[in-house]
DNA sequence: AGATTTAGTTAGTATTAGCTTACACAAACT
DNA sequence: AGTTTGTGTAAGCTAATACTAACTAAATCT
């Protein structure tokens, strides 16, 4: 019988580019034309990848979230390996503190955001934030179960309330970052003090 | 001479409708032909009272953003007059975990966050959070310098790191509503919670 | 009334969007 | 070799979009 089928492998490595795509342009001004020239392929192509372009944006929203996914799950591991360098939620903090944006992931999730009429579009975003929030919870729960120091105990903001505080902190840093309101340095103090702050309420 | 100008009469008539269009539908589905039906015009007419689409849509943004600040102005007199009622901070926040998301006014900012790349879209976005992180601001400092009770003090993040930390906490509010991950009173806690315990770190 | 500007209506245009068709070539199999 | 399926390239199609032009009617003035 005739040649293999590659199209797994054409979407898994015309994915990021696509992704990429999305997010620096938005969804308007990511047109057909301009994903294609991206790929360095005919539009044509991507329509035998991907049903239409709106398949292509939530494959996207779905890509970049595994990504940083599997970037959390390296601190994750790294957390339960030495224990003695900090909690998986002091980590992912700090990681978070430094690198929020780099990717310009956040950038899609506004595209999103503002597609959410869609069905589709909704029930990836959905799933996404309800996975986040998901591991951010229970990485507070942890910590907050394992962490020496001075515990706030009762005052403390529940764990599903905190996790959605600090997803909300990383989407300011997001939105300085986006209008030029917030430097660098000022991006990674408001993930860090407020991050640490609602993780445990205590100064550091 | 002849007949006086009502352009100005007619833009404020028309704008909560052209803005109303923008939060409901984001920019791409807003067509020029759906915002004239809306406003029951011609697209034409639109044309005359705005220079593009994309002028009504950053007039959008300014008008969405003064209608909130006339409804916080309100809250911050009413504070001033009675004191006793607590801080113009609280009763903002207070108000914001109630009524977060009904206007329905975060769309428009989702929309704009996604349309960063256009200048003037960049500019109205920045004026918008640079003078809402402002107010958030110096609210918080009205509350932690004339408020009573078990301040955290030096532990304290600072003010400016704390409005935006407020401001991304109620952002959130609006993600969980619109992704429908969280209800009308897990927002409410939310807002409430976190923003209480970022605005003085007490359970309340 | 007549001049002059605004307001309303209708129609239209140029472009571009997303998406499809058609066809030649390439690779795997018998 | 020949068949069959997959891949690449080129062109094109339809619908919609942002935006304009042209014209008529209505106000306000002298």
């Amino acid at each position: 019988m005739p040649r293999p089928n590659r199209t797994k492998e054409k979407r898994a490595e015309l994915m990021p580019i696509v992704a990429s795509a999305f997010s620096e342009l938005g969804y308007r001004k990511a047109t057909t034309k301009a994903l294609a020239e991206r790929c360095g392929v005919q539009e044509n192509i991507l329509y035998r990848l991907w049903a239409d372009k709106k398949a292509m944006f939530v494959a996207s929203i779905d890509y970049l979230f595994e990504s940083t996914m599997r970037q959390w799950q390296t601190l994750i591991d790294a957390a339960e390996a030495d224990p003695a360098g900090g909690t998986a939620a002091e980590r992912i903090l700090a990681y978070d503190a430094a690198h929020r944006g780099d990717s310009g992931f956040y950038r899609i999730t506004f595209a999103a955001l503002s597609e959410t009429d869609d069905p589709d579009v909704r029930a990836a975003l959905k799933r996404m934030y309800s996975k986040f929030t998901g591991v951010i919870e229970s990485q507070i729960e942890g910590h907050r179960g394992h962490a020496a120091g001075p515990s706030r105990g009762g005052e403390l903001p529940g764990a599903a309330v905190a996790a959605w505080a600090v997803l909300g902190v990383a989407t300011a840093a997001d939105i300085g970052r986006e209008t030029g309101l917030l430097s660098a340095a000022k991006r990674k103090r408001l993930v860090a003090e407020a991050g640490r702050w609602l993780l445990e309420g205590a100064g550091g």
